[in-house]
DNA sequence: GCCAACGTTGGC
DNA sequence: GCCAACGTTGGC
């Protein structure tokens, strides 16, 4: 059992739209980076939860939880020439890019912003707070994790 | 393989 | 909109 972070801008991808698509479902598609796509394709498993976090916008942070429901497959995306994540390069014999299927669990009873994760000593080594870190997809540590959960309760 | 130029992310 | 910090591309 792994836990995760994974980000979205709200503009493009919110919690709220997680919450109202069909059956809370959502393919977690448009990973560009490889770094991300390896920990996607490579060690993300059916019944792993992920933080979902919002980026890009003004006020970031942690708002609710998801669970890996579906593991890794080919991006359709980057088959699709209207997608602006399209890429010519990832053939469908033999796919560059990956998505993973997730499924809301639930909203936290507040967002725990960016500003309350980076005041906090216990989680000082988490990856999201790294200098220069941009990865959209992360792995997170189970006392990282419930270190933040308890303090959203 | 080096590295300059360019593009992107994402907080502020 | 700014800009730091990366990642990618492509000439050499």
């Amino acid at each position: 059992m792994h836990y995760w972070l994974m980000k979205s801008e709200p503009d493009e991808y919110s919690l709220d739209d997680l919450i109202h698509a069909d059956a809370k479902t959502c393919a977690w598609e448009g990973v560009r980076n490889y770094q991300a796509r390896n920990f996607l394709r490579d060690q993300m498993k059916k019944n792993d939860l992920a933080f979902f976090y919002h980026s890009s916008c003004p006020t970031p942070g942690i708002v609710g939880i998801v669970e890996i429901i579906k593991e890794a497959y080919p991006d359709p995306l980057a088959f699709d020439k209207q997608s602006k994540y399209y890429d010519p390069q990832s053939a469908e014999s033999a796919p560059r890019w990956f998505a993973v299927d997730v499924h809301f669990v639930c909203r936290l009873n507040r967002i725990i912003t960016l500003q309350e994760l980076r005041e906090n000593a216990a989680l000082k080594d988490m990856t999201l707070l790294k200098k220069g870190n941009r990865l959209s997809v992360m792995p997170i540590t189970e006392k990282h994790w419930a270190c933040i959960y308890f303090t959203s309760l």
